[in-house]
RNA sequence: GGCGCCUUGGCGGAGUGGUUACGCAGAGGUCUGCAAAACCUUUUACACCGGUUCAAUUCCGGUAGGCGCCUCCA
């Protein structure tokens, strides 16, 4: 199995081989739950969670954390807007705890595991002990200074301590934007300098810390959450950290810095995966363009969540995807023929001719190509030239299931658990052959209609007929 | 201002120095009682201009257009 590595330092792909000799450690940065997710964010996710599905059927042990970040100026903003009358800590947890219910529900939907994840939140707290343990201790060591409004860590002391700042994005006067320069409001000593912990202000939720001897009671900054999140749950350095292209700087590099200017070894995480975005019609999705869906516009538009996920399937991770709904469309009709393949499984009398030997090796195909840096593209194509194959080489029913199940794991398609048609629909079948054999058009043309109705659409075959949802 | 990417047939999307995926959609056909599905055929694509080469969509240079990151962002 191989993946591409993002750091500088790389910039290629690498084998993805257990730094412990057991178990590949993956830290996903997950979402703010402030708002639904939209599906640039769930495009994110579900690359997060193919490329756990590849690298455990490559044969390895997996560990897989990732986290909410349940506290932001966006989930206090939004918390205070919606619960008033609560304090600002239980607003926040009935905020977050919504969106992390909808999040879930979203994941699940378009076919993500949950069971094999580690969740954390940034608010447990065990993290918030955490937060503040490393940045006390990276305050002694120099690498944080406190200032009027917060704890910073200083990009500077770094540097001096011989680590390198720009171990995914160069970082230099020239590349850092005006807009940055604009707007460096707060009081740090340099603008690349970010927050580690932000004081209280009126109306915020917030912990007690004490620093040097002052009083700093407030909040945790976005970075050193994943910091002490993914040493808490996985050591370091792990194995894979992975997330969206957008987070590789600042979030990323930041991580880094936090948590390697203690250590001795300067890498947190041995190989960084970021999977592009999705664009809308051409563009980047944003609120100010109004053009981000969810996945309830999906749903609404008549689209089945999973025909949303074969589509992010159907190109590659590392390319940006144009999202539109003509394209979601052949991504459904897509599902749909590989659902009447699945369904197939379930009628041995027609298809029972021959071994299914081709089917060993087309998984094999689908396997090497997801282990090519996560082709999912090429993948897909071995899936349907087996799909497209199943008819004329015959199916074995146990072993068709088999082949489902794997399919699935890579996938998750959800192809193996497609149910039978009723003992009633089946005799309705039975009872149509009977008139076709009389001749009966017209009364078996009232059954095909009648199972029509049913969402059962049957076809004759050489073998008989074979049914299939329409 | 700095860095990087992209431009393939109706749509999506791979890939390759010469044999031209795949999916979706359209057309015709075989098959069928009629259908459907499947199968076959089909609409012969690689932004533009130069260059290298026996040969370029594929390599090099330029032009045009588009996109992303450098700031919260999946």
């Amino acid at each position: 199995m191989k993946i591409y590595n993002t750091l500088l330092a790389s910039r290629k792909l690498e084998d993805v081989a257990p730094l412990d000799g057991r178990t590949v450690r993956i830290y996903t940065c997950g979402p703010t739950v402030y708002d639904h997710a939209h599906i640039g964010n769930l495009s994110s996710f579900i690359f997060a969670d193919t490329l756990r599905r590849a690298v455990a059927l490559s044969g390895h042990h997996v560990q897989h954390v990732m986290n909410y970040t349940d506290v932001d100026d966006k989930t206090i903003r939004r918390s205070r807007m919606e619960f008033p009358d609560d304090t600002p800590e239980e607003a926040l947890k009935l905020l977050t705890d919504r969106y992390i219910g909808l999040f879930n529900n979203d994941l699940e939907r378009i076919g993500n595991e949950l069971t094999p994840i580690t969740f954390v939140r940034a608010t447990d707290a065990k993290t918030i002990w955490g937060m503040k343990d490393l940045i006390t201790k990276l305050h002694e060591k120099g690498f944080a200074y406190i200032a009027d409004d917060g704890v910073y860590f200083s990009i500077e002391a770094y540097k001096k301590s011989g680590k390198t700042y720009g171990q995914l994005l160069a970082v230099n006067a020239e590349n850092t934007s005006e807009a940055r320069i604009q707007n460096d409001e707060y009081d740090k000593e340099s603008v690349h300098d970010f927050a580690l912990w932000k004081k209280q202000k009126p109306g915020e939720p917030a912990w007690e810390f004490t620093l040097g001897g002052q009083d700093l009671t407030g909040r945790p900054g976005w970075h050193i959450e994943c910091s002490v999140m993914s040493r808490q749950e996985l050591g370091q350095p792990f194995d894979i950290h992975t997330g969206g292209i957008d987070l590789t700087f600042p979030h990323h590099e930041n991580e880094i810095a936090q948590s390697t200017a203690l250590e001795d070894d300067p890498v947190m995480a041995r190989i960084f995966a970021h999977n592009e975005h999705i664009l809308i019609d051409g563009k980047k999705m944003s609120k100010s363009l109004k053009n981000f869906y969810t996945l309830e516009d999906i749903i609404s538009h008549g689209f089945d969540p999973l025909a949303f996920r074969l589509k992010i399937l159907q190109s590659h991770y590392r390319s940006q995807v144009n999202f539109t709904w003509e394209s979601l469309e052949a991504a459904q009709n897509l599902l749909n023929n590989l659902r009447a393949w699945a369904d197939q499984k379930h009628q041995k009398a027609a298809y029972n001719k021959e071994a299914s030997a081709p089917y060993a090796d087309g998984f094999r195909a689908m396997l090497a190509a997801a282990g090519d840096d996560l082709d999912t593209p090429k993948a897909l194509h071995s899936l349907t030239d087996l799909a497209n194959k199943g008819e004329a080489s015959g199916v074995e029913p146990e072993k068709f299931q088999a082949l489902l199940n794997l399919i699935d794991r890579l996938f998750g398609l959800q192809l193996g658990n497609r149910p039978d048609i009723t003992h009633a629909q089946k005799d309705l079948i039975a009872e149509r052959e009977q008139a076709r054999t009389a001749q009966e058009w017209q009364k078996s043309d009232d059954i095909r209609d009648k199972l029509k109705q049913q969402g059962v659409a049957v076809r004759d075959t050489a073998n008989g007929p074979v049914w299939y949802r329409a």
